[in-house]
DNA sequence: AGACACGGATAATCT
DNA sequence: ATCCGTGTCT
């Protein structure tokens, strides 16, 4: 039992050890966060003060929980069943699947994907006879979202929460959605947190119930979690208070999804007893990497304050590099070379990594990697179940399913093609709500009383016959087999074999993994579940490849050099943050930075271009402020004397740009100064002005640094006066 | 139903 | 530039 205790470090032993009462853990990058938390749960079990079923341990995704699930089995030296841990989302749904009458649902449930939430939300729109293009559903849709982010259902929305986004109806289209979900016995993702909080808020014996099962609570990237997750959190934990939080305020870089740092904050106030331990050792990076990092996250205001010791005792390390480049072709030949160097010197590909700002930014690097004959592999970007035919082929598993899946049923009933046009699907919804049937009965009798003809007939007698075949199939041949069969005689497959594209083959291949995916699952109803809840992307994992992801997909790995890319205002920072959120902005944009910089355990490599393409045409960009931000004793500039950089220097228009040696423009002191009034260049009212992206306008008000232009194509619009010129 | 043209947007995305 | 959704014509 104490084996498991003595590698650790005095600050991880007190995490671990403390095991009653409320704990938060401020563990920063690179301090053996995911090793507290396993041996805490280990130990917990080891010391016989719960079962393994009384735990309940939430991680965000699947990954990390597999890892701490795979990490307490080796510690107990047995598999680790009957545990509950898992994401936020499985949990939720594995809760809501018992009590799913509370909320008017039934236990079986679907969960719904981005598409079919979108075509919902768009039905009930148009419903509600909003026009569609004036409003677009992706904005309304953000904003139910970020409802159900706060645990806010359509009753509990006051007038401060109110959003006036489509003339004020955004509340009552919110309910008509929900009711829409209901009555499809459908829930989106945001449902699963929000549905299960509201039955833990109002059953009491239903939250009893639970406070008997979970004497203890593990939670992992704290930082990450929003106001429904916390909720949710704080109800479970209210009994027994054993609550262990751990992440770090220095690495939340997912506000925009909902998630509030603030939920740190919060914990020392509901938990008035808790005691907080921070790990501070850093066992991952050389101290120059670690200086350049806590240098620049100091920028940040408002953080909790932790400060990374090295934790390791060997070679101070390389100072980070910046290079300043002429162009992003430039930029992705630095990169390239330096690879080839390093891989030259035998250091392995798998350890290196470039991490960039926006998944667009990849396709330079690869097109240089694959020029230069180096393996490469792209982490993230569309997921496996993401893939149109995957989504296609799960629609048809639905259907198969459920049959009263209409959603499903909708997407897959002209794929392959069938003749069903809008007339016909109209038809369909209308006997279908007439008779307060399925779409499936409802096409059904269309099809036995006439109501359909011809080819389309035809057609849909034979999809429906085929999946009461397919339905009987599951018994005698398996589901496996059956999945097999249906993509096969519904046309499916036949479709993408006659497609010309290059894609299609790519699709068959997947379409063939789908169904060997089916292997792992004992019914179509448990691959569904997994299919909702996991969007894993284990792809190529094999052979020595060089990484290429964005900042956002880097957070938890590490590498022995961080190529970081693109380090230039406007890109990074991103102005759109910029403009979207302010300084709060700026400072989540600066922790993704921190991010990058301390995945790094030997080498950092930063550049930034002077000329980079954006959508159709050049610009010339800036070096990031980030760069500045880095302490000098940290930093070794360009490659001494580099042949860039000489060109970069002797370049006429680019010159007085260049790297730390020109003030940097209004951008800068327009943050640290956002209040100055009265400006002497400001833009008096009534101007004509021009906007890269609006074009012409002109001012219809100002405020500080802000400006109402109605502008002449894109109506009105409040930009800052930086972005205009007098035209 | 399907081909083609037009206009608007264009980040990050753990589930 | 290019992708995507929508509208129009055949």
């Amino acid at each position: 039992m104490s084996d498991h205790l003595a590698r650790l470090n005095p600050e991880q032993r007190e995490s671990v050890e403390t095991i009653d009462g409320p704990l938060l853990v401020l563990a920063g990058a690179g301090t053996g966060k995911t090793r507290v938390l396993t041996t805490r749960f280990a130990h917990i079990l080891l010391s016989r003060k719960a079962f393994p079923s009384q735990v309940l341990a939430v991680t965000f995704t699947n990954k990390a929980a597999r890892e701490m699930r795979e990490r307490v089995a080796a510690i107990l030296g047995q598999p680790a069943e009957g545990l509950w841990l898992g994401t936020f989302h499985a949990l939720a749904a594995r809760m809501l699947r018992r009590h799913a009458e509370l909320v008017g649902l039934n236990a079986s449930f679907s969960i719904l994907d981005t598409d079919d939430q979108m075509r919902l939300l768009k039905q009930v729109m148009e419903a509600a006879r909003i026009d569609t293009k004036r409003f677009a559903p992706p904005a309304l849709m953000a904003i139910i979202q970020r409802w159900k982010d706060r645990g806010l259902p359509p009753g509990r929305i006051t007038a401060a929460e109110d959003s006036d986004f489509v003339a004020g109806r955004a509340k009552e289209l919110y309910a008509a959605y929900q009711d829409r979900l209901r009555t499809l016995n459908a829930c989106d993702f945001g449902d699963l947190l929000m549905h299960v909080t509201e039955i833990l808020r109002g059953y009491p014996e239903v939250l009893a119930e639970y406070h008997r099962r979970f004497r203890y609570i593990l939670v992992d990237e704290y930082q990450d979690t929003n106001l429904v997750q916390y909720l949710w959190l704080r109800l479970l934990a209210q009994g027994h208070q054993n609550i262990c939080c751990v992440g770090d305020d220095d690495q939340s870089i997912y506000s925009w999804r909902g998630a509030e740092v603030e939920n740190i904050l919060r914990f020392e106030k509901d938990f008035p007893a808790a005691r907080i331990v921070r790990l501070e050792r850093n066992y991952r990076s050389t101290e120059q990497i670690l200086g350049a990092a806590a240098g620049l996250i100091a920028h940040n205001t408002g953080r909790l304050g932790k400060t990374l010791r090295s934790g390791r005792n060997d070679a101070r390390g390389d100072k980070v590099q910046v290079h300043g480049l002429w162009d992003s072709d430039e930029e992705a030949r630095m990169v390239g070379e330096r690879i080839e160097a390093l891989r030259r010197e035998g250091h392995a590909s798998a350890e290196m990594a470039i991490l960039v700002r926006a998944n667009a930014q990849t396709r330079a690097f690869e097109e240089r990697l694959i020029t230069l004959g180096i393996p490469y592999k792209v982490i993230g970007g569309l997921r496996f179940y993401e893939r149109q035919e995957i989504r296609d082929a799960v629609a048809y598993a639905r259907v198969l399913n459920q049959p009263s899946d209409d959603l499903a049923f909708e997407r897959i009933i002209n794929l392959p093609r069938r003749g069903v046009g809008e007339q016909g699907l109209r038809a369909m919804h209308a006997r279908a709500r007439e008779r307060s049937i399925p779409l499936t009965a409802a096409v059904m009798s269309l099809v036995e009383d006439g109501g359909l003809r011809g080819k389309v007939r035809d057609a849909m007698r034979g999809l429906l016959e085929g999946f009461a075949r397919w339905r009987a199939g599951i018994l005698q041949e398996g589901h496996i087999t059956t999945m097999a069969v249906m993509l096969d005689e519904s046309g499916y497959m036949e479709m993408w074999k006659q497609d010309k594209s290059v894609e299609a083959p790519g699709r068959i291949e997947n379409l063939k993994e789908f169904v060997r995916a089916l292997a792992d699952f004992e019914s179509i109803g448990g691959f569904l579940e997994h299919v909702a809840l996991v969007m894993d992307n284990e792809q190529n994992a094999d052979g020595d490849r060089v990484n290429l992801m964005t900042l956002h997909a880097a957070k938890g790995l590490e590498f022995d050099t961080v190529f970081l890319p693109g380090w230039e205002e406007g890109v990074f920072p991103s102005q759109r943050t910029m403009d979207e959120s302010g300084l709060k902005g700026l400072e989540e944009e600066r922790r993704l930075a921190y991010v990058g910089l301390t995945r790094a355990r030997q080498r950092a490599i930063v550049s930034h271009c002077a000329n980079r393409r954006i959508y159709a045409n050049w610009q010339s960009s800036v070096p990031s402020r980030f760069i500045e931000e880095i302490p000098a004793e940290f930093v070794e500039m360009g490659g001494a004397g580099s042949l860039e950089r000489e060109r970069l220097l002797r370049a006429p228009s680019f010159g007085a740009q260049f790297p730390m040696m020109a003030r940097r423009p209004q951008v800068q002191e327009a943050w640290e100064q956002p209040a100055r009034a009265a400006r002497a260049d400001a833009i008096p009212v009534g101007t004509r002005v021009f906007h890269q992206k609006f074009g012409y306008g002109r001012v219809t008000a100002s405020e500080d640094d802000k400006l109402d232009i109605e502008f002449e194509k894109a109506g009105a619009k409040r930009v800052l006066d930086r972005f205009v010129e007098r035209a």
